[in-house]
DNA sequence: CTAAGATGTGAATTGTGAATCACAATTCTT
DNA sequence: AAGAATTGTGATTCACAATTCACATCTTAG
C-alpha cells in the first residue's frame, strides 16, 4: 500500500488542493489531517513531511484562495472594455467560481479560521480588503470616464458589489443548491447597473 | 461553590443567552459546554439537567435568533409609513443589531452548524427564506403602490437588500471593528434606493 | 553500486471536549 | 418535618483528532 514517493513541492500542491476539496465537501469542520491524507493517498503522519502542522496547511489554502480571487479580478479587468463591463464579467466569473469553490465562503466566513494563529484573521482581512480595493478602483475609473455616476461612492459600491455575491453564495449553499443562481445573476446585474450606471442601456429596437 | 438551584425554564433561558454571548465573543468554535456552564455559573455536567446535548442548546440558540430577526421585521413594518421607509428602518435596525448579535452571521455562515442534525441546515434555510419572503413582500407592496419601480424583481431585490447587510457584518467583524459601518449605512441606502425607487427623492431647495 | 537523504508507515502519545453516572445538596409537596 | 423530586457536583469514560517517533523503503548523487 506504500504510496509512491513524491517531491515535497508536488505533494504540497496535492495536499493544499485536497484540503480545498475537502472543505468544499464537508466544510471547515470536516477538514482533518486524516481526511486530507486519505485524499492524497498517503498516511496521516506522512503529511508532516510536507507541512509542519494543520495550521500551516490552512494558511496555504488561504494563499491559494487569495491567488484565485485576484486572478479573477485581473482577468476581468483585462477582458472588459469599460469599467461597467469589467464588473459584469467579474460578477459572472465570481459566481461561476462558486460551484467548485464553495470553500471560499466557508473558509472566509468561518471563525474556525481565526482560532489558532491570531495573524490569520488579519491576513484574511487583508485579502478581502485587497479584493475590495480592486473593485473600488474599477468603479472609481468608471466615475472618471463617465460610465458610472459621479455621486456613487466607490467604496460603498464595492461592498454592494460583494453584496450581490455573498448572499447568493450563502443561499445557494444553504438551500441545497435549490436557490436559482442563474436567475439571480440575470436579475441582480441590471439592478446593480441601475444603481450605479450613468445611463441605462436601452434594449430592443 | 454550589450554584443556587434554579428552575429549568430560567436555566434554559440563561443557558441559551450564555451560548449566544459566547458565540458573540468566541465564535461557533468557542462554543463549548464548559464555556456555557461557566458563564451560567454552574458546572458542565449540570447543564445536562436542562438540555439533552450540545446540539439541543444550539437549536435553542437558532430559535432565539429566528425570533429576534423576525421581530425586527414586524417592528419595521409597523413603524414605516410606506414600503421604502419600512425597508430603510429594517436596514438600520438590522445593522444596529450587529453590535450585540454578531452571533447571527457567525452561526449562519459557519458549517459547524450543519454537522450533526441534518435537519438543522434545513431549519436555518427556512429561517432565512422566511426573512427574505418578508422583505420580498414589502418590496412587492412597493411595486404595487408605486414607491418602487415595476421592473424590479422583488425576490432579487430582497437578496440585494440582504447584500447590504451581510458583507457589512463580515467586514466589520473581520476588520476588528475598523470598517466604518455608520458611513456604510449612510451611503449604501441611497444606492439601494436609486436601484429600486420609482423616483429619486430631491434634496435641498 | 552504495551511502545519504528524502519520503512513507504504523504504533504510541497527548490533548480536548462531550457525555454519563453515582452521589450530594436543595427545594417542593403534603 | 419527612420523603420525593429536582438540581448541582466531581470523577470518569469515551471518541476523536493532532502530533511525534522509531523504523522501513525509496531515490539519487557520487
Amino acid at each position: 500500500m506504500a504510496a509512491r514517493k513524491t517531491d515535497t513541492e508536488q505533494r504540497q500542491d496535492q495536499i493544499v488542493q485536497a484540503a480545498l476539496d475537502l472543505i468544499n465537501d464537508s466544510g471547515i469542520t470536516g477538514l482533518s489531517i486524516a481526511g486530507i491524507a486519505q485524499r492524497v493517498g498517503i498516511v496521516p503522519s506522512a503529511l508532516y513531511r510536507h507541512f509542519s502542522s494543520k495550521d500551516a496547511v490552512l494558511d496555504a489554502v488561504l494563499n491559494l484562495i487569495k491567488t484565485r480571487l485576484l486572478a479573477n479580478v485581473y482577468l476581468a479587468r483585462k477582458q472588459g472594455s469599460d469599467p461597467l463591463e469589467q464588473l459584469r464579467l467579474l460578477f459572472r466569473s465570481h459566481i461561476a467560481m462558486l460551484n467548485e469553490n464553495q470553500a471560499i465562503p466557508h473558509v472566509v466566513f468561518s471563525d474556525a479560521v481565526y482560532t489558532g494563529d491570531p495573524g490569520r484573521k488579519a491576513r484574511i482581512a487583508h485579502t478581502i480588503a485587497t479584493y475590495l480595493k480592486e473593485v473600488e478602483a474599477i468603479i472609481a475609473r468608471g466615475t472618471e470616464d463617465g460610465t458610472i455616476r459621479k455621486d456613487v461612492v466607490p467604496a460603498t459600491a464595492a461592498v454592494m458589489f460583494l453584496g450581490m455575491i455573498m448572499p447568493a453564495a450563502v443561499l445557494w449553499n444553504i438551500s441545497e443548491k435549490k436557490f436559482d443562481i442563474a436567475f439571480h445573476v440575470e436579475t441582480a446585474w441590471p439592478m446593480f447597473e441601475h444603481a450605479v450606471a450613468a445611463e441605462q442601456k436601452k434594449e430592443g429596437p
